[in-house]
DNA sequence: ACTATTTGACCACT
DNA sequence: AGTGGTCAAATAGT
């Protein structure tokens, strides 16, 4: 495990991570011991009270370090944090619209973004609680579908700067790969990201995480008639539907599926949905890398490679 | 040179 | 009027 704190993160968020970090190890070891000794009646907590703790302790951790953001900060191109309300002034929208005669024209003058973080998901769906405008759409090589360019409707007055791609999926043109690039700075959201909650009601068969630090993926899965595979080389799914008769009528542009608001009515950036597939690369604040945790609760089988926390 | 990504202008819809 | 899609053009990256 490797994890770097940037100095912006201040020592009592440090404090913070350590001990959540520190508590879901122990939790994990506890699971170890109760894994190699199931017969353990003796009031010590459950494997599924001590699966949930693990995995509460690693959403809070990750929930305090995607907290920074709350501090309006972001990340310039040199990688440096700077002030959100920088970025609006420097990007009001009025003042672009209307280029004088001495302008010049700006189209496609932008920076490519290669270190933002990024998040890929694969869903039924495309819309999502966030307001989103296209600004594109490319014919991709090697791709029968083209790939829409969509940005945050708050961009120019708030300066969000995040971004997603949509892409019908070649090998499952019922599904759609959505890559999130940056994190939304701007307020339009209903309610504060919060990762991932586990209630006791969680059905722990049909969840399955599989991560390395190669493929960095995580797959989710609640609800049991689907069936997902998925490839850790690309983010390819191959799933089973529930009986859905509009499944013959393969969509060619993602704008007809724009909000599904009973769908999406839960989803945020960082929350875990039905049908999703989640790919996180390197983060723009926190370089974090789990090391090797991969578990397979049908087996009873759960390996964590702690020697990567120190 | 080529592809991918973004911009700005324009237009349709509500 | 506000919102959002389309599209040609500009530019970054390889």
């Amino acid at each position: 495990m490797n994890v770097i704190l940037p100095e912006t993160v201040s020592a009592k968020k440090k404090k913070l991570l350590i001990k959540e970090l520190l508590q879901g190890k122990e939790y994990a070891t506890q699971l170890k011991l109760l894994l190699k000794n199931p017969v353990c009646s003796d009031g010590s907590p459950s494997v599924k009270e001590l699966v949930t703790n693990v995995l509460r302790s690693f959403s809070e951790t990750i929930s305090v370090m995607n907290s920074t953001e709350d501090c309006s900060l972001d990340v310039n191109d040199s990688g440096s944090l700077v002030e959100a309300d920088d970025l609006k002034s420097e990007d009001t929208s009025e003042s672009k619209k209307r280029l004088s005669p001495t302008t010049k024209d700006r189209r496609g003058s932008y920076k490519r973004r290669k270190t933002d973080e990024t998040r890929t998901i694969v869903s039924k769906t495309i819309g999502d609680t966030h307001s989103w405008r296209k600004y594109g759409q490319k014919e991709i090589l090697n791709s029968n579908f083209p790939r829409s360019y969509f940005r945050c409707t708050r961009k120019h007055d708030q300066g969000c700067k995040a971004t997603k791609q949509v892409q019908l999926i070649e090998e499952n043109p019922e599904m759609y790969q959505i890559t999130y690039i940056g994190f939304h700075t701007c307020k339009s959201t209903l309610h504060t990201p919060q990762m991932v909650s586990f209630s006791e009601d969680t059905n722990w068969d049909s969840i399955l995480v599989n991560s390395n630090p190669h493929s960095k993926e995580v797959l989710t899965n609640y609800d049991q008639q689907d069936s997902h595979v998925i490839s850790s080389e690309r983010s390819i799914v191959k799933q089973e539907y529930p009986n859905n008769d509009d499944s013959t009528t393969p969509r060619s542009d993602v704008t007809d599926n724009l909000l599904d608001p009973n769908l999406w009515s839960d989803f945020k950036d960082f929350e875990l949905s039905k049908d999703i597939v989640y790919s996180c690369t390197e983060s723009q604040n926190l370089e974090i890398d789990f090391g090797v945790f991969s578990s397979d609760f049908s087996n009873d089988l759960i390996y964590f490679d702690e020697s990567h926390l120190l």
